[in-house]
DNA sequence: GTTGTAAATAGATGGCTGTCGATCTGGAGC
DNA sequence: GCTCCAGATCGACAGCCATCTATTTACAAC
């Protein structure tokens, strides 16, 4: 999507004046705005980020029978939520007997948060 | 989508031990949750992410035309992705003569950063 | 006026997303 | 074996998203 080293602006200018002086380069490559991105767009749903918030102020694991009378929404629907998590690397699951733990990874929001901060 | 206050699982539980002792509920209410999660939305992209980048790595306010060139995708889509971060209160614009600049809001991801560190 | 240019908008399209009900999976207990 | 339960998966559907080309808007210079 995104060029990583296209230093000047190629556009042609009019006899007028020039638009800006200053030349304008991407800070981040391709591979890491795609990796932040995908964190970001996990975390671009009400549900699922009350649902990290909730992993991460728990300390442990929290069955995914506690979560589900917590949200207006159906199980089927929780679960695929919590795929998406896992998906993109911000949670994991255990299974023990007939539940699911879930359990927020500490390093998955790192990056975002400092490029952010 | 989420319901705030809902501190006891009501799921009925088989012979066996319990699937866990705590009590959990969000922190978080739905409303702060749908606002950080729109902004999260709106860095959910990797165009969007390099292009708050790059205008917070710039200091003042940044030309499109010099935007453009920067990325693969045409003028249009990369006017798309810029009224989705001025829609999510990221970025504000400000036009001269032909041009149009574009500057980041500084107040728009604290909160989002708040949260996550 | 006409021409040229920067940026926004319109319209279309293929793909992805959130949601649901229904079903499947695999343990637990009998 | 059978039954019950927690959770995941399936299939469907409406809505949104990223992208494009084509057009429009608004300004500048002639």
């Amino acid at each position: 999507m995104a060029v990583d080293l296209e230093l000047a602006p190629k556009t042609k200018r009019p006899a007028g004046e020039p638009c800006c002086e200053p030349v304008v380069y991407p800070d981040i490559d391709r591979e890491r705005a795609a990796r932040m991105a995908e964190v970001a767009k996990a975390l671009g749903d009400p549900v699922r980020l009350q649902l990290v918030d909730v992993l991460r102020k728990h300390a442990g694991k929290v069955c995914v029978c506690e979560l589900v009378p917590l949200f207006d929404i159906s199980q089927p629907t929780l679960s695929h939520h919590l795929k998406k998590l896992r998906d993109a690397g911000i949670v994991d699951s255990e299974r023990r007997g007939l539940w699911a733990y879930y359990y927020v990874l500490p390093d998955a929001l790192q990056e975002l948060t400092a490029w952010l901060s």
